[in-house]
DNA sequence: CGGACCGTTCCAGGGAACGGAACATCGTCC
DNA sequence: GGACGATGTTCCGTTCCCTGGAACGGTCCG
């Protein structure tokens, strides 16, 4: 080889930074406390690598090494804190509580990231098929009320060339067809409310409003309930007047200038 | 300076990674949308380190860049969630849920790290003196109920050693005194419960239990209510019968080896 | 004892990171 | 208009941090 012309295409640099973030993203709700050598296989580095790398995490305070292997730091919980959703998140809090309290069902609060929901906030109650995701879970938006309320207020004509296919399914009853969905939404632009049974999970239903300023739908709130019970729409009132709420409280932060945040032009 | 004899002791190496985490550090709950140039700032890092690193934290998702400025990414969020201390948090919830409907009033979660209690989840409600500090914030121990509880099952010699002096105070009713604390502390251990009043935050009072699994405090769960009314011994059991469950909940997850976790031998 | 797995240390070479300086814009003030 | 200050951006030669294979020491089986 003496004269350039390498065999492989060097396969990207990987930084130290993505090594890093790499290991982190190793851990997960499944292995929430992984061995050296743990770390090496999942992440694919060298085993010499992920020592002295993980070491430094540890001193940064991103990683706590426990007796049995390593975890990640509550500290992130407190830099995670500080997205301008995590602001949201302690606006709309009591509110939240509120409609749980008086609705007794779960509550969740979420946001849009490219096609996925993003939860921030999830009140839920016990009996019910389990809660599966918790804060921070990221799930296709075709599948959820969430999700569906939320691109209901994108702009629906580029959402068509937008939205992946094949789209994901969570059950057999999730949308997947692209024509239903953008029928679909429409309907729910119109209606303001968008519901769902079973499409991310049997025996979970789900209804959702999102929370509007200046025309833009800055998150959603749902409430979601045992499939087989079916709620008034006193239900429907409590979320709106809900959403309303969250919506006057963020546009008073925003007007304080502390806020200023959100999806694209704001 | 001809040959060698260097002037200031080089303060360090300070690799990309403890200025890449003192770039997100940078990002704070007063400012969650910052510009380059006062991310420069705030970090003391030169203008185009700065810029170099906060394009490579994008791509890697951590920093969102907004047409203002740059924002925490909520990919974070789902980092975050991957804690042990997350694992409990969804655990806890439909507890902590129940305990707020049943009570009508804020419910935390909180662990011990250091000398300082970090809110791992926190339902409020409206009217009162307003929240504060959010999920993921530290506090110092002495001046919560939820600190103060925790401490109380640490081991209290060496703790006597291990606190910080002074002791860091929130209020004028902060407890400050190491003397007067660890007899606190005391009767708090035999009682199984710790009480206060305005000591965190003025018109506000807390009351807190352990999540006690083989002698060890994994966390607490408190309750929190305007300081002026004055609430029946009947939220005193309400927590107990809580945080109970929370512990069994954990032992249950500890022993199918999903858990496994926790301040130190466990 | 041999094998499998674990965590740890070492080292020389290569390439990523560094940050000062210069540049390109914008908005503002006189 | 023009000088100003603050912004985001690019360039580049030097430095030194990062790299990961290999070898070592430890523990726990069979």
């Amino acid at each position: 080889m003496s004269s350039g012309e390498r065999l492989v295409p060097a396969a990207e640099p990987t930084s130290i930074l993505s090594k890093a973030f790499d290991l982190m993203r190793a851990f997960n709700s499944d292995s929430r406390v992984m061995t050296l050598s743990e770390l090496s296989r999942a992440s694919g580095l060298p085993k010499s690598t992920v020592h002295r790398l993980i070491a430094r995490l540890v001193d940064l305070g991103a990683v706590e090494q426990h007796r049995t292997g390593y975890v990640v730091s509550v500290d992130l919980l407190q830099l995670a804190a500080n997205t301008p959703a995590g602001g949201m998140r302690d606006l709309a809090l009591p509110a939240l509580a509120a409609l749980h309290r008086w609705s007794g069902h779960g509550v969740q609060l979420a946001v849009l990231r490219q096609f996925d929901v993003v939860y921030l906030e999830k009140i839920a109650t016990h009996r019910m098929p389990a809660p599966r995701a918790g804060i921070g879970a990221r799930l296709p938006a075709n599948c959820t009320a969430l999700g569906k309320v939320l691109l209901a207020w994108e702009n629906i004509e580029d959402l068509d060339s937008f939205l992946p296919r094949p789209m994901s399914t969570m059950t057999t009853h999730s949308t997947t067809d692209v024509d239903e969905l953008l029928l679909e939404l429409q309907k729910i632009r119109s209606a303001g409310i968008a519901r769902e049974r079973e499409e991310s999970q049997l025996g979970l239903a789900c209804v959702a409003v999102p929370i509007v300023i200046h025309d833009f739908a800055v998150g959603a709130v749902a409430v979601s309930h045992s499939a087989d019970v079916d709620v008034g729409s006193g239900v429907d009132n409590a979320l709106r007047a809900t959403a309303a709420q969250i919506a006057r409280l963020c546009r008073d932060d925003l007007s304080r200038g502390k806020f200023r945040y959100f999806p694209r032009e704001l």
